[in-house]
DNA sequence: GTCAAAAATTTACAAACGTAATCAATAGAG
DNA sequence: CTCTATTGATTACGTTTGTAAATTTTTGAC
């Protein structure tokens, strides 16, 4: 699987925040936070992602725009996945387990929680669960 | 918090699992699978844990014995966290509706999270849950 | 006490990373 | 058409990481 680093990820998910391509310059606006970087280090950043073919680029006139290549989803499957089979012999219960016991889980997550897995007992296998914890691209 | 590398990580599983300090070449001995290291390897693996403080080595004659001065909960709990917040806004119902939409849940884990979404709903905060996913010390 | 084996400490070194400066190409202003 | 501002491409450079060899220290065997 692609290797995605930290600081590409951070551009990585501008972009995929976005939904739609960016130029570099935009890139950097789309920065939120603490990341004061030069538009030269985003620069280098999106060259190596072109290069790890994890964004493609389309010419715009005098610069370029781009787009993620990569699905966020196959990522964040990735990312995820990896962890929990490192970390918690990869079933989900423990992990929800060791959250539970490191802070007591609010309502509302437990809320959430059994919502879900009501429509897993009943359908055995929903079609389409609401992805919450995305930013939502504005329309 | 402390920065453990991913090879670094795989010294501490070691030491973890073991449950009592242990030498270099034990280090050696306990690692499983297609990670063929040199000694020497280790060894500076594991002064790099020491200087950053997440080992102990105590002298027995020859050698020293290396023990965890972190505990494994707390790395866990940080790796756990820090996806929680990067990739699911930090709330779990996300993160669990995402194995749940990415590969079907298997009975056996649905069951595991009805029983832990009970215990929740119950007392609101468990005192002991089994923390699966772990490698027991043998005894 | 001397010496060799074993363990620890130091040094090595290439690849990856974070961060950026410099160089080169190109297109719009005049 | 030439010049300069903008943008992409190339090069840079110190740090971290993975992997290990070289060197030094220690200590059990004689």
């Amino acid at each position: 699987m692609l290797q995605i680093t930290d600081a590409e990820a951070r551009v990585m998910e501008v972009l995929w925040a976005a939904g739609a391509p960016l130029s570099a310059e935009e890139i950097a606006a789309g920065l939120r936070g603490p990341q004061r970087w030069q538009l030269a280090t985003i620069k280098t950043l999106v060259n190596r992602l072109l290069n790890k073919g994890a964004i493609r680029a389309r010419k715009d006139g005098r610069r370029y725009l781009y787009s993620p290549r990569l699905r966020r989803e196959r990522w964040v499957g990735a990312q995820a996945s990896g962890l929990l089979d490192r970390l918690f012999g990869g079933s989900l219960a423990p992990l929800v387990a060791h959250f539970g016991n490191q802070r007591p889980l609010r309502a509302d997550e437990v809320e959430a929680l059994r919502r879900l897995l009501e429509s897993y007992e009943q359908e055995g296998a929903p079609q389409s669960l609401e992805i919450a914890g995305r930013r939502r691209p504005k329309p």
